[in-house]
DNA sequence: CTCCTTAATAGTCACATTGACTATAAAGGC
DNA sequence: GCCTTTATAGTCAATGTGACTATTAAGGAG
């Protein structure tokens, strides 16, 4: 069951299972940590800040920070992500963090117990970071330069990656990658970043188009330039958010 | 970043980001909660434990419990399993519990702050739990018969059962709720029931069989008898863990 | 022992989806 | 104008799936 006669105060004496020595007993902090992922010059990026302090001074991590007393680790994953990204509060307020699971193994923090419950956010390209909050500084890192992170960060982004790159097969979230108007190379993009693969152009366009809800065109000016070759026409996200049948990634591999 | 400067002791002073009073700060503790599930007589059943003591005295509510200072949650939910099941050693041992996900309200429990790591496990029919550690009792329950749960656990039931729902799609899991050896009429009986729909026979059959992985024939006595009509052959699962292409439910429409 | 019921297994056929291609259209750079 | 580039249109075969029909192998009733 859950939460059988917690202590009170960290004095008091609980009531414990068999086998549960109330001399252990230490309190846990919980924070939460933030995977976030953006598509930039067709390579996958994750956020990640400087930390300033022992353990880890000077090594990357992810963004995060403690759930507060009276928040839910949803809410303090929305607040985290605004305070120390430096993203606009337009951005920010469109995300919609998903959890992605619960790191708690006893030594993943040297200092103290601390159960970590992680998110993901998916972003388009567009933000430069600039740090926030009490991180030194926040920046964009291409996913596949990354060194050694903080803690348990490096098995957070992984556990991360394999989680959106199994959504795109069965939901719509590759638009969170996009911005608002995109092309459908655009989207392509996103998908052959995030698998690693390279993708069919006319076979994408037809599984996308006929996919209802995936996107719907955009009226206005049908057209915009790349760069050279024909202008492409635009589309944003469509009110669909799962994707029947499934867009499945070449050779049904999961890349590990 | 993860855990700046979190409090040795409840009485240090540590430091915070901006906007965070330190008087609020109150330890938390950290629980698992676990939604067992099996498939009994063609109906969907969740292991619950009627609570002892207040909050909820009397309720019912999922097995799980504190994790303790040196464990992970993961550790803690295959300890708790076994405690409070009641369930065989050999079958606990068996059992791979998946995290569901986390759960932090604020007012999820009204004594304290506690935080909940669910998990999920599937079993096969056999074993009748009979409540062990702090639990009064144990028992099978149908899904569609649950009442009012303690705290957010009938909330936790329903993510769990959309899940496993969805895990059955793209995962060879539905074997977990057979027993070592099923026909291939059990295995369906997995999936109509999870899933709330019915199938076809031959259709189902020539999908799992051509399936590399999924299931492997038995050599020794090639059928066992149900009641009337043909026996069936036998087969265990097999290697796999995936299934590509996945097998979809009717009509695309995800099981509220 | 024969017929009837039940359930497993085998096989068929049309249709939808997909992967691999080929062809055409619309831009920019010389 | 011609070449390159990229978007878009369309074709065709292989595959997977849904809806069926047929056959096989038991147990039970008479």
């Amino acid at each position: 069951m859950t939460s059988p006669q917690p202590p009170r105060r960290p004095s008091g004496q609980p009531r414990v299972p068999e086998n549960y020595d109330p001399a252990d007993f230490v309190p846990f902090a919980v924070t939460v940590d933030l995977a976030v992922f953006t598509v930039r010059e067709s390579r996958l990026h994750v956020l990640l800040v400087e930390r300033g302090e022992e353990p880890y001074l000077g090594h990357w991590a992810l963004p995060g920070g403690f759930v507060r007393p009276r928040e839910s680790a949803g809410q303090a994953a929305r607040r985290e992500l605004a305070e120390e990204t430096g993203l606009s509060p337009d951005t920010v307020a469109g995300l919609r963090p998903e959890q992605l699971r619960t790191y708690s193994d006893p030594d993943r923090d040297p200092r103290m117990r601390v159960v970590s419950v992680a998110y993901t956010a998916l972003v388009p390209d567009l933000p430069e970071p600039r740090g926030g909050g009490d991180a030194a500084q926040a920046r964009w890192t291409p996913y596949d330069e990354l060194g050694r992170l903080a803690f348990d960060h490096g098995r957070i982004l992984a556990d991360g990656r394999r989680r959106i790159g199994a959504k795109l097969e069965y939901t719509c979230l590759a638009t969170a990658f996009c911005p608002p108007e995109f092309t459908l190379g655009e989207l392509q993009q996103v998908y052959e970043t995030v698998w690693g693969v390279v993708l069919d152009r006319p076979n994408f366009r037809r599984k996308v188009l006929t996919s209802p809800g995936f996107v719907e065109p955009v009226e206005g000016p049908p057209r915009r330039t790349g760069g050279r070759g024909k202008p492409a026409a635009l589309y944003r996200a469509g009110a669909a958010t799962a994707l029947h049948p499934p867009l499945l990634r070449p050779e049904g591999r999961t890349t590990p």
